[in-house]
DNA sequence: TATGAATGAGGTTTCATTCAT
DNA sequence: GATGAATGAAACCTCATTCAT
């Protein structure tokens, strides 16, 4: 078959050739979405062949779902359990596990608008990993919250319903700070979730 | 033209099939996300004919539109501005729009979980609509909240951030309730989630 | 999305469009052969649209499929059993199966041709379905050597190794018939064919 | 470069190399048929990257062809004229024959497969190269059956009619013998043949 | 020689939408 | 109004082959 072979893309290592191929994946999907994002687009943006692509990916969920992954890695590696041992205060700990949690998010916008705002829906078996990483942090969670209510940190109350509230307003600080809808400041952010947490919405009475 | 050719050969008013439409709309959509639905699917279910469609909706995306529009209108609908004036106290108000959300979310799963999980990032333009609804809802409660604030009912704070951790929280617990994550109770989703306002996730101290 | 529309091909029933696609496909099948005909192929000698043939057929191989499926159920009615009550003497009956096998053959030279020199191997699904014609073929040839061995007008010998030489035969005839190598005459091939099988290829001794 | 890249990174000859990577396409061709195998496969069983492949064939054909080429080769080798000045009887010769041919297909399952089952059709320019063999083939054994009428050990007919009946017999012999449809007994399968070639099918009357 | 990354032609398939009947 | 056959743009994916290293 005639190969115009043209521009032809440099020669890379497997890695980097990867590695690109994800960054660019990373940007087409946030400035299209995932249904607006071709395989075209991604392999147009890294230069090169639209076969290439297929090389270091299976198809577009694949590098979707390996973003996805990677993300998800570094997300879970801004919380550390807390530890009543320790010299810092439980609350304290807290603080710095939210505020790892908002600057991540404000270093990776993109990546975090994708996950927040276009994730879910997309495909079952996508659906299938979302719903477990939230599961898995909603059970860290409560978790906590019950070793927090038995030192007499936490409030009671039920569990699950307390940590949906948290996640959630969590997530939709994230996203509204990451889309221009909050300012993007991690202290003003951290300082506000705290108090939200600390004393809720209400006046004290 | 074969005779038995549908279930739906029945002659229905304009209105009336168009409803129809809708409704089976709603459940493919619910059953399959928006992208796994096909214009095929909903017809097929409805029992006419795949032009039929075409004829009460532009395009696919206008039914999903009109879905949401006509939830948004109902969902809009529950909440009602506190009247400081009223008999009932303000949180009691609260409370009761809080509620009549729940409740609606309860009866309506189908297109609450629609709404939640699926309606994001589908379409440029259905997010502008999206963005605009929580826009509104947040632009209301901010006001709300300066009220709030002003009558000694709120704690000082951040008001659009407060807003975020609300409105974050409870779409999250209603997502939840909905996909089988909490129980579907609203008094209990309510009592805690009122709670939360109230004084957050930490004990008194 | 636009829509050229150009030429669009008349509008059909459901059955005609479909028998006008099966004939195309034949034509473009007995040209290209399998591999080498696409189905743009089928569609443009349809004079439709690519998109179309999807309607009809599942895919490329499913076509091919279905015109064997029609070749073996024509094929098969050629073949009589023998009756040996009849009035026509078994020889007769055979050289009558015979006659209308050949002149099948020699009527769709084209089918012939596909079946016996081009089915063979171009996909597993493909092969089993061929290799049960022929395994039903065969045992019903071995049943009726049986009987011929047992009302003495076959010779003793293996049978499968019989049958397999006979069939053998009659394929290779009916190839080079239908590809030139032979000359298209049934009664010539007919009568030569019922000379092997009564003494084989070698005089009498 | 990474060490253990390979199975094969042992320095080979030329032809050493080019052997083994014909081997290896046999064997795929086998297992996957013409259409199945990629270059890929072939190389991979090797132990050699893809581009290596390059080196010894011009493309995927060209390996196919060289195997049947120099099967054909073998093939023919086990076919000697029949001579009627020797010794032994011509009966005997034929019988040598074909008994060095069933072996020769015995030994080599895998190609006289390939050979029998899956080579036509594939390819325009592989056909015409099968079809100039079986036509050789045929041109010789027409002689041969002239030749054998003259002295009165072949009786009359058709002789194209013959030799394709004698053709298509063994070839389907053969490819059952060695697709496990008949036992791969090599003086079974020659009796036999013998014995219809002797005598037909039918009983002597 | 050997490698394996890159190419891109070539084919497949889906489905929203149109339009003749 | 209703139908459903037809359209064709748009993606997807594979693999034989090339060529820089």
């Amino acid at each position: 078959m005639v190969l115009g072979s043209a521009v032809a893309a440099t020669r890379k290592s497997r890695e980097e050739r990867r590695e690109e191929l994800l960054a660019c994946a990373r940007q087409v999907f946030a400035e299209k979405g995932y249904h607006g994002a071709t395989v075209d687009d991604i392999a147009a943006r890294a230069g090169v062949a639209r076969g290439t692509f297929y090389l270091y990916f299976d198809d577009r969920r694949t590098v979707f779902e390996a973003l996805v992954d990677e993300f998800f890695v570094r997300l879970t590696a801004q919380i550390h359990s807390i530890d009543l041992e320790s010299d810092e205060p439980p609350l304290r700990q807290l603080r710095n596990n939210l505020h790892r949690l908002v600057s991540l998010a404000l270093t990776e916008p993109e990546m975090m608008k994708l996950l927040l705002h276009d994730a879910a829906g997309l495909d079952p078996e996508l659906d299938v990993k979302l719903g477990g990483f939230y599961q898995a942090m909603s059970t860290f969670l409560e978790e906590s919250l019950e070793e927090g209510q038995r030192i007499g940190l936490v409030r009671a109350g039920d569990k699950p319903v307390m940590v949906a509230l948290g996640i959630g307003g969590l997530k939709e600080i994230l996203l509204r700070a990451v889309t221009g809808g909050l300012p993007a400041d991690a202290d003003v952010l951290v300082e506000e979730i705290m108090r939200f947490f600390e004393s809720g919405l209400l006046a004290r009475n």
